[in-house]
RNA sequence: GGAUGGAUUCCCGAGUGGCCAAAGGGGACAGACUGUAAAUCUGCUGCAAAUUGCUUCGGUGGUUCGAAUCCACCUCCAUCCA
């Protein structure tokens, strides 16, 4: 019997972290965040992270657990979140996987594998010193020649891409093209349902930046200053997120206020749009076009799919 | 009223007689993604169809085999002089 698993996805700025309440509360749910930058601590503003007098008693796992000098990464989350499942599980709950990584929500949901190496950064480092100065064409060429398939789909560009398959190589002395293969055809050892949240384009775009406002009006500013004094610096993987990396700038004197403002809307916009084309391509995906409903009509008939799928008891009301 | 400079495809901006549907950048759109994923990378962008055709470079008219590029007039903008 396969165990329940509600994710509950989309866009940034669609609207997830109410209705994640709302379904958590029908549900008897607990929420385990996929989301890169909420784990940090010390980050709230821009991560647009859930407050504790917002969780309505709802608990949350992977919020606030890291501090800004720790990586995360997907090895990483899938750790901790496999850990959140088994206690979600033993206590008797459904878990609900929200945020908007879809990368990370793939992992967990197919069980992926990440766990074969760890990472010698030592062998990275002289990688992408080596693409530095003999350019990205030449490391391209090294996966040439161990691998093959890899390399016919890794674009010569894509360094990080093209480091981590050679890594991958070096540590395991396997192909990543190999390794990927095998964990596609995975299928979910959970009984699932995916919820994609969406909106029209134009009305998710205005959201984004109505967000981004409020956030500056919050103290945005304030809040990296805080992160830059306390020796938190941009080569980290949690100041590269949205709101961080632009507004670090902006405080380190390379672009002004207004600049950090129109960049961080955009590649917030750009990041959007990623994400949805990640989520296209996933399967077993429902959609719900949040223009046209209501939160609570939304929610209706993800309780009418959770009971067809077993995941919760067809006797709860589905109807409001 | 006069002088000069300018008006280019969604935007910015190159192009000064044919090799121009028009460089480059931005935006928009689409896609990839299996240990940095809020990251990284790719494609595409006048219209319709096969290598072709059609409509574009402020407007109108002209020169020329041929014009975004030259000429005339007009409109608007900018700066300067009155």
């Amino acid at each position: 019997m396969k165990k329940p698993l509600v994710v509950l996805t989309g866009p940034t700025a669609v609207g997830k972290t109410d209705l994640s309440i709302m379904l958590a509360k029908k549900i008897n749910g607990e929420i385990i965040s996929a989301d890169s930058m909420q784990v940090y601590k010390y980050m709230d503003i821009g991560s647009a992270k859930i407050m504790p007098d917002e969780m309505q008693g709802v608990k949350h796992y992977l919020v606030d657990e890291l501090y800004p000098d720790e990586e995360f990464n997907i090895y990483r989350f899938k750790q901790m979140a496999d850990g959140a499942l088994e206690q979600i599980y033993a206590n008797g709950h459904i878990p609900i996987v929200t945020g908007g990584t879809g990368f990370y929500i793939q992992a967990l949901l197919y069980d992926i594998d990440f766990t074969e190496n760890e990472a010698d950064t030592g062998y990275r480092q002289q990688l992408e010193k080596l693409a530095l100065e003999k350019g990205a064409e030449y490391l391209h060429s090294m996966l040439m020649q161990c691998d093959t398939e890899a390399a016919a789909a890794i674009h010569p560009n894509n360094t990080k891409r093209v480091v981590r398959a050679l890594e991958y190589y070096r540590l395991t002395g396997q192909k990543i093209s190999e390794h990927n293969e095998t964990e596609k055809s995975k299928e979910s050892p959970y009984n699932f349902a995916y919820v994609v949240l969406n909106r029209e384009r134009k009305v998710l775009y205005e959201r984004i930046e109505k967000r981004i406002d409020i956030m500056l009006k919050k103290g945005l500013v304030d809040e990296v200053k805080r992160l830059k004094d306390m020796g938190y610096t941009r080569d980290m993987v949690s100041m590269q997120g949205l709101g961080y990396k632009e507004i670090l700038d902006y405080l380190n004197g390379q672009i002004t206020l207004d600049e950090a403002e129109y960049i961080l809307k955009r590649d917030t916009r750009h990041f959007a749009k990623r994400q949805l084309t990640w989520f296209r391509r996933e399967k077993d995906v429902c959609w719900f076009d949040m223009d046209d409903k209501t939160d609570e009509q939304i929610l209706n008939e993800i309780l009418e799919i959770l009971a067809k799928k077993n995941i919760i008891d067809n006797n709860l009301p589905v109807n409001a």
